[in-house]
DNA sequence: CATGAAACGGCAGCTTG
DNA sequence: CAAGCTGCCGTTTCATG
C-alpha cells in the first residue's frame, strides 16, 4: 500500500492522541475532516493502523511485576508454535524469536511475584520448552506504545 | 486513588477500542455517557489512563528491525540516569532495570540493520555504559499494547 | 453541504461517611 | 452536614452520507 507524507503525519497525530477528532487532525494537516476520515479508514483497512488503545499505568491496575524470559526450545520448534503457545497465557505482553543463545524472548506482566511464578511455570510446561532463563524487571524506565516516536520513515 | 469495578470495565473497553464513544461504553457498563466521561476524566487526571494511542503495524511504517540490548553500567549509575539517556534515543521503545547479570534491558526499534547499528552505537556512547550485549529480534510473535488483556485486578 | 450523533457544561436529586 | 456520583437537558462541535 501507498503511504504518503500526509498519511505519516495523520498516523503520528493518532499515535500521540487516538481520540483526537478528525476535524482537529484536519486542521493540522490542512485537510477537511471527511478527507482525514477517508484516509484513516483506508489505513485501517490496509492494516497499517491496527486499532486504537488506551495506555494504562500498570501499577494503578495492579499488574506491577514484570519479567523477560529467554526460552530454549526443542529442535523442531517453529516460531508459529511458540506464538500460539504464548498467546494462550494472558500474562504474555510480548514474544519474539531472537538471535543468540535463546530461541525466544517472552515479556511477562503479572499482578505480583507469585502470579508471575505461576505464569512462568505454566509457560515452562509447554511441551517444546526445554529450559528457560528469567530476568525480573526492577523498574520500568521507558515504555512507548504505538510504533515509536516521531520519525516514522 | 480508588478504582472500582466499573472503572476497571471502562478501562478494559478503552484498551480494546480507544475511539469508542462514551455513549457506547455507557451502554455496556450501565451508565450514562456523561457519567462515563467524568470517570474517564478522573482516571486520566489521576494518571491511571496515561493517554490514547493508535497501534500501528511497524513494518508498514518502515521500522522493521528490533533488538533487545542488555546494558552493563558503571558502578554508580542510577535508574533515573539510564531512563533519561534512553529517552534521548527515539529508537528506544522500552527500557527496564533488571535483576541478573546486566543492569538494564533496552528495547530498540529501527528502520533497518544499519539504522539499528547506528542507534546502538549512540546508546553505547553514553558515558555510564561499560559494555552491552545485543539480541536481534528475528520475528515478532506477540505484542500487546495497553496493560495486557482481560483480568486487570 | 446537510442531517443525525456525540461531546461537554450546568443543575438538581440521591446516597454515604 | 459535606462530598461525591448520578441522570437530565441545554448548546456546540463533530461524523458521515
Amino acid at each position: 500500500m501507498q503511504i504518503d507524507a500526509v498519511d505519516q503525519r495523520i498516523i503520528a497525530l493518532l499515535v500521540a492522541d487516538a481520540r483526537a477528532s478528525y476535524a482537529d487532525i484536519g486542521t493540522r494537516v490542512s485537510l477537511s475532516a471527511p478527507a482525514v476520515k477517508r484516509r484513516v479508514d483506508r489505513l485501517r483497512a490496509a492494516g497499517v493502523i491496527r486499532g486504537f488503545t488506551a495506555v494504562v499505568d500498570p501499577a494503578a491496575v495492579g499488574w506491577t511485576t514484570e519479567a523477560f524470559v529467554e526460552l530454549f526450545c526443542a529442535g523442531r520448534t517453529t516460531p508459529t508454535q511458540i506464538g500460539v503457545a504464548a498467546r494462550r497465557h494472558p500474562e504474555v505482553v510480548g514474544a519474539y524469536t531472537v538471535s543468540g543463545e535463546a530461541d525466544a524472548l517472552v515479556h511477562l506482566r503479572a499482578a505480583d511475584i507469585s502470579h508471575l511464578e505461576e505464569a512462568l511455570e505454566r509457560l515452562r510446561a509447554e511441551p517444546f520448552v526445554t529450559s528457560s532463563r528469567s530476568t525480573i524487571v526492577l523498574s520500568r524506565l521507558v515504555e512507548s506504545p504505538g510504533v515509536g516516536p516521531s520519525h516514522t520513515g
